[in-house]
RNA sequence: GGGGAGGUUCCCGAGCGGUCAAAGGGGGCAGACUGUAAAUCUGUUGGCGAAGCCUUCGAAGGUUCGAAUCCUUCUCUCCCCA
């Protein structure tokens, strides 16, 4: 039991309701607990990674998890943090989502009836009935006090549909409904959340004279001001079909080194002195931190297999190694036929992802940045052919570390 | 329903009827410096070809030799009134 000061200690909690009583409840009894995800996008990303660890933590404590799915809030839209109206999704796509979603959820706690479970908020919130709901519930809200949210203010100037400005009586309800069925206690999420999520204490508390908890994360942010997890594509996803485990792996590596004791205490188990030590390397040495922090992660989200291979492949082309292993590194192909004939290398770097155009492979040819198997491109008249061909592949660069793998056939 | 303000290139945000592919900033990309880091400096940033051409300024029409800039209708967002 116990748990509250491992979320502390690694930097989890940035806000509790109460924190002595939290503590209490968490040291004497397995406390059931819930984070919500909202099945709005085809995969999880980053953000949701701090619930997530949050959860491992407690339920590694001996704590029961419940992961709850937002089916029913995602046809709505939660305002908070956001300054737009979000669009509103079809029910195959939030159901195809929501499957997604559980998959990779999973990958994080470990689920059995009394260890771990998700739910799906569709299941009570779908087949609501308006005038009873109003009789029950809304009656416990006060406009005025809602009106009085930050996140609620910051829409007013904006522009609040009623139907968002419903979303923290849903998820009230959510908890409540969580803590009638599963006896739920405590409930974490963002710090965007904690709004929602004290609204639902105070919904238990009119309803069933209980005390229950509320836990947020803190936003987690770079050093360097850029969004954590974004990358010029946009979301660092967890799905491998979105963003490969390659990109994923490199996104760790290249973190900035302030932040890199922060991101192993929050995204990996290791033990707190390991990290510690870990964090305290300087200069060029830190980078061995980067590569535990890019390795563990890859490996709960990708598994090990696939973590050991990348970790491979990015010693191999960034030079510590002499492996030949690149599987797994994005990759193409292209027919023998048509090297033979000899194809221009603007063609041959914009039928790749490294560029999205032949302007832009133009400039980065013009600029310096592409490089065939190592060789700095000079000219934009450039022509690959099978000389290029290093055992059946050519290996592309555009700047520093991008590569792309062609594979011939 | 009435009145008002708006929708500009990835984002924010300028834009006298021509010289606007469209200022500026952010972001991105590349180069130098490094440690696959940060900071900094430089260049670049619609597409195809590189003379030039093509597609962009919410949508559709129209006025003009010529429109992102003017008119009409439509649409969406926000504000005020009911």
């Amino acid at each position: 039991m116990g748990g509250f000061e491992v979320l502390k200690e690694r930097g989890f909690i940035s806000q509790c309701s109460n924190e002595e009583a939290l503590k209490k409840q968490l040291d004497s009894e397995r406390t059931t607990f819930y984070a919500g995800f909202d099945p709005t996008g085809r995969s999880l990303h980053v953000g949701h990674l701090v619930p997530l660890f949050a959860m491992a933590h407690l339920q590694r404590a001996g704590h029961r998890a419940i992961a709850l799915i937002g089916g029913g809030t995602a046809r709505i839209g939660d305002p908070s943090g956001k300054t737009e109206t979000r669009r509103i999704l079809s029910l195959e796509t939030i159901e195809e989502n929501s499957l997604r979603f559980k998959k990779q959820i999973s990958r994080f706690i470990t689920l059995g009836d009394d260890k771990g479970i998700i739910a799906d908020n569709a299941e009570w919130l779908a087949g609501l009935n308006y005038i009873e709901f109003l009789r029950d519930i809304g009656r416990h809200f006060s406009v005025n006090r809602m009106l009085s949210f930050e996140t609620y203010k910051m829409r007013l100037e904006k522009g609040l549909s009623f139907i968002e400005f419903n979303y923290q009586i849903l998820q009230s309800y959510d908890f409540l409904t969580l803590f009638r069925k599963y006896g739920c206690m405590l409930q974490m999420g963002g710090d965007d959340q904690w709004g929602n999520i004290v609204a639902g204490i105070e919904l238990i508390r009119r309803i069933e004279r209980k005390e229950v908890f509320a836990l947020t994360a803190p936003l987690i942010t770079r050093s360097d001001g850029k969004k954590m997890g974004k990358t010029e594509k946009g979301a660092l996803f967890l799905d491998s079909g979105m963003v490969s485990p390659y990109e994923f792996y490199q996104y760790w590596i290249n973190i900035p080194d302030k932040d890199v004791e922060k991101l192993l205490m929050l995204f990996t188990f290791l033990p707190e002195e390991e990290i510690k030590e870990l964090g305290s390397l300087r200069g060029k040495e830190i980078n061995r931190a980067k590569e535990v922090l890019a390795f563990e992660l890859t490996s709960i989200v990708h598994g090990k297999e696939e973590a050991e291979k990348i970790k491979n492949i990015s010693q191999a082309v960034f030079g510590k190694s002499k492996s030949n292993e690149l599987a797994g590194m994005p990759s193409g192909e292209v027919k023998e036929s048509i090297l033979k004939k000899g194809i221009n290398v603007i063609d041959l770097f914009a039928g790749t992802s490294l560029c999205s155009s032949r302007g832009e492979a133009r400039r980065l040819v013009i600029q310096g940045g592409a490089y065939i198997n190592g060789t700095k491109v000079d000219s934009v008249d450039d022509v690959a052919d099978l000389h290029s061909v290093n055992k059946g592949e050519i290996m592309l660069r555009a700047g520093k570390k991008r590569y792309f793998r062609i594979i011939v056939k």
